[in-house]
Order: structure tokens, then sequence, then C-alpha cells
RNA sequence: GUCCCCAUCGUCUAGAGGCCUAGGACACGCCCCUUUCACGGGUGUAACCGGGGUUCGAAUCCCCGUGGGGACGCCA
């Protein structure tokens, strides 16, 4: 071994967005590179032509930078064992199939689906593992060359050999796959397409992978790789099978289990950062006890294999939620409020129309109140919507015996901060025009702070009024309670 | 059905034979902060799947059972 760096990859299937199962595999697969200062490749796995198209590897590539993973050879960015996309492999492939039937380590087939259905059926009734039973073995290679030359159709077989193998997994430790476990394989599709099984070998040795890194469903697979490898005498790369990902059924995550795709969380609201903390934790533990909030910079950092967990693991989405406040809490206020704008745009929030500064204000006050972006246009219509009606919960309060006496005069006072200081209005300012209201009325506690927060947002909960009333200016809120006395 | 993998609070997890009366986080209850709500702080309820071994000692090691998951494709 010339090259002592890790390089690992992530090799996705373009048959639609990123799965949140597949965006913890780059997440690992990235942060193991990234410990290591080895490399990151992406490779698109897309010999399924039925399903794969190029949108979908559009989509997938887009999710991947929108989490902010880049790669150090992929399609687009190319590199030195290109290209990166097995459907523009396919002669590699050819070639190597050819070596395979040549030496006698893999042949044609000529059985047709119908019939090996048939035998897959009867297999399984009869509690056998059902696989190929060899048909076809027999046939000389100068017959079937033949018999593929008059355009028959055919498969292309590998010869499974009958012995056990032993496979050293960096997350479960030693996994012992008995012999006749699987049986001869298809490596070659009728029309010579490749599969799956066939062309991660030829890759991850071409590519010269260190370290696969994926999830357990790989698992079985593997010993038909180790076959692979084994014939062509080819070193094995190291392989890691980490837990999959469920559903609060316990079943493996999918559509029925509400939102899968990363491209949906990003949709709904959810910082990058979030759902990347969270998902890191789903399946590995920080080795600091009890720290679970932590930045890209420290998962690279604390990354190991050692600390996957060989269990699955239930998706939580009400964690991942919460999580989301976190980062809305803690991140810059500036780049909150940036991410935050197509959403307050969708919801309808003029926010063309207002100064930044202020926006980024205001955005402060409701921020604690938020779980998704998505969240923010209704918490900021409180600063933009002077047509509100008084809420359900509130309502009693306006029927309180304070409430006329309590909006008059305050309604007067604010008229009177406008006449003399415009609309411009502080937080201390605003505080004594409380106190007047409170001499005025003669109201206190409850009594006097309920009228003025309902008649001023229609609410009965919300941010400080110190802080929410200052924001909307005088002259709006001496409307306001103008309107609230109407 | 067969083979493979897995098993600590409802969920994510800490725990690598004595540090465990099992720790943290989400969720939930209560209290405080806030003349509101949210945020924040505090606190409580809550788990080693069962049975056998090994050992002076087991959540930790071994075996069996049970449960869950995965694979058995000309999908990946």
């Amino acid at each position: 071994m010339i090259s002592t760096k890790p390089r690992v990859r992530f090799a996705p299937s373009p048959t639609g967005y990123l799965h949140v199962g597949g965006a913890r595999t780059v997440l690992f697969n990235w942060l193991y590179a990234k410990n290591t200062g080895g490399q990151f490749i992406l490779r698109v796995e897309d010999t399924d032509q039925e399903r794969s198209t190029r949108e979908h590897e559009r989509m997938q590539l887009e999710d991947i930078k929108w989490l902010g993973f880049s790669y150090d050879e992929g399609p687009e960015v190319g590199g030195p064992h290109g290209p990166y996309r097995q459907s523009e492999r396919l002669d590699v492939y050819a070639k190597c199939a050819g070596e395979l039937i040549a030496n006698g380590k893999a042949y044609y087939c000529f059985c047709s689906e119908e019939t090996l259905e048939q035998k897959r059926q009867a297999a399984m009734a009869a509690g056998a593992v059902p696989q190929y039973d060899g048909t076809c073995r027999g046939i000389s290679q100068a017959d079937a060359k033949a018999r593929v030359g008059k355009g028959e159709k055919a498969v292309v077989r590998f010869l499974a050999k009958v012995k056990d193998y032993k496979l050293d997994d960096l997350v479960r430790g030693e996994v012992l796959f008995p012999a006749n476990m699987v049986g001869d394989f298809v490596i070659l599709r009728q029309g010579g397409m490749p599969v799956y099984n066939f062309c991660v070998v030829i890759d991850d040795h071409l590519m010269q992978i260190t370290h696969v890194l994926r999830a357990e469903e790989h698992l079985s697979n593997t010993v038909r790789q180790m076959m692979l490898y084994e014939a062509y005498g080819w070193e094995l790369p190291r392989f890691g099978h980490m837990s999959l990902i469920l559903g609060s059924d316990r079943q493996k995550l999918s559509k029925r289990h509400g939102a899968t795709s990363v491209h949906q969380y990003a949709e709904e609201g959810y910082l990058r950062e979030a759902l990347l903390n969270f998902l890191v934790l789903l399946g590995w533990s920080s080795p600091t006890e009890n720290k679970e909030i932590m930045t890209i910079e420290e998962m690279v950092r604390d990354f190991s294999l050692d600390r996957l967990n060989p269990a699955p693991g239930v998706f939580d989405p009400v964690k991942l939620k919460w999580m989301n406040g976190q980062y809305i809490k803690a991140l810059p206020l500036a780049d909150v409020t940036a991410r935050a704008l197509p959403f307050l745009e969708k919801g309808g929030i003029p926010v063309a129309k207002v100064e930044r500064a202020w926006l980024e204000r205001a955005f402060d006050a409701i921020r604690p109140y938020l779980e998704t972006l998505a969240d923010a246009p209704k918490h900021m219509r409180l600063f933009f919507d002077e047509t509100y009606g008084v809420e359900p919960d509130a309502v009693a309060v306006k029927a309180e015996p304070t409430y006329a006496a309590v909006v008059t005069a305050l309604r007067d006072a604010l008229k009177t901060h406008v006449s003399a200081h415009g609309d411009a209005l502080t937080g201390d300012e605003f505080g004594k025009i409380q106190d007047q209201v409170k001499t005025a009325s003669g109201a206190k506690g409850k009594g006097l702070f309920m009228p003025i927060r309902v008649a001023l947002t229609g609410h009965a909960h919300g941010p400080d009024l110190k802080i929410l009333i200052p924001l909307v200016g005088a002259k709006r809120a001496a409307a306001r309670a103008e309107k609230a006395l109407g």
C-alpha cells in the first residue's frame, strides 16, 4: 500500500431526492475523510436504466451541496479515476466481465426469467434458500458463444465458490457467511448492462477506495463482492456496515412515515446544521459525554468509526424539531434572518419593503417561538398585519371591566406621544406610556397588561410589549388602539 | 421459510467486569424566571428483553430462547 490516506465514497443511485438515510451515509463518509485527511469521492450508480435519470442525479447533487458537502472526485468535478458515472463506464465493466468468462469464472446463462421465478417460488416454499440451480453451468464456452452470436438472449453469471467467507466489519466485527449462502449471481444483464454487485467491486477497486461505509442493507451483498475480489485477486477494502434508520413503528424509514428526503426538510424550514447534528447522533455518539449540540468542525474533529452503533435507530422528528429550534436561536441573527427570507416571502410578509436592520430586530423578537423557519411568517404577521382580529383565547380579555378604560387611555397616551415625538418609540418610552395608562385607568397587573396586549396585537401571548411595540411604531400602535376601541 | 445482523428509559444514547442506587438529551409532569406566552433554569416519572452459565462480582463475557430488522432480483 502506497497511499495510507483513506479514500471513501458515497455512491447514490439517482432515483429521487436524497433520503435522510443517504444523507447520514454521506455525512459519515465525509466526516471520516475530513477527520483522517483522506479523500471523499462521489460516484453515481445509474445502471438501473428504468429508474435512473439525469434529473434525479441533479436533485441529489443539489441536496448534497445544500448540506454543505463537497467532494474531491466525482461527476462535474472530475478526477483521475473517472468517469464517475457508472453508465459511462460500461466499457470497463465489459472488459472485466470478459476476463472472468475467459478464465471460466463466469458463464452465459440462457434461462428465462419466468423459469427462474418459478424455481425461486418453489425453493422458498420448500424452505430452501432460493438460488440459481446451475442449469447453464455445463454449457461449454464455445457453445455459449455460438448461441450468443446467433442472437440468443443471455445473462452472464458469476460462478460462486462453495466455501465460507469471513468478513471483518468495522462496525460489526467478525461476520461469517456460510458456504452456499448465495448461488451463481448475475453480473451482466441481457443486453450487457452490468449489475450493482459487480460494478461496485470494479469501481471501488479501480477508484482505490480504502473504506466502504454503507448501510446495513448491503451486508449480505458483501459476500458476493468478496467472491469477486477473490476472483480478480484484488485486495479487499475495509467494510463498515452502518445500522439502518427506522420509522416510529421500527420498520425501515419510508415515505409513509412522513418526510424522508433532505429536500423536504429544507423546504419545511429546517437548517442544514440542525439536520446534520441530528443525523450524526443517529448511530454515532460523541466521545464527549453529554454533548449533543456540536458544530461541523467538532464533528470532524471527534468522528471515529469505533463509536458507530450497530443497532438500528428510530428517526424521531420531534427531537429534530427541537434541535432545529436550538440552531435558529443560536445562529448569528443576520444569517438566520437571511435564511428565513424565502419563507417570509412565501408567507406573504413584504420583506422587501422594510429595512433589513428593522427586519432583523423583529425576527430576533420572534426567534424563541420558532421551531422551523416555516413558522416565521405566522409570528411575523404581528408586525405587518393591521387587520388582525382577536384570537379565540384572547376574547375573554375584552370582557374585562378595565378593558375600555385601559385602551382609551392607551390610545390617548400614544397619540400624545405621536404629536410630541412622531413615530419613533423606544422601549423605555413605551414603559412610561404604560405607567400613564395605569394612572389614568386605575387598572393594574393582569387587568392592565392584557388589555394593552390584546388591543395592540389581538393575541393573549407574545413577545415583551416593550420590544414589540417600538418595532410597530407609535403611529401604527395608536391606530391599532383606536381600532380596538371601535 | 433460509441465512445474516441487532437488543439499556416511549425515542436517541452513555456505559468496554467492580466507578451503576445505571448518566445525558428529546418528549411528558411539577416548580422558578417572565405582571403574558415562548426562551431559559431547576426538578420528577421512566430502562439494562427472558433463561441459563463464566466470575468473589455482570448492563458489560459465553450459550439458548424471544423479539425486531435486513438479505435472498436481469434494484441499488
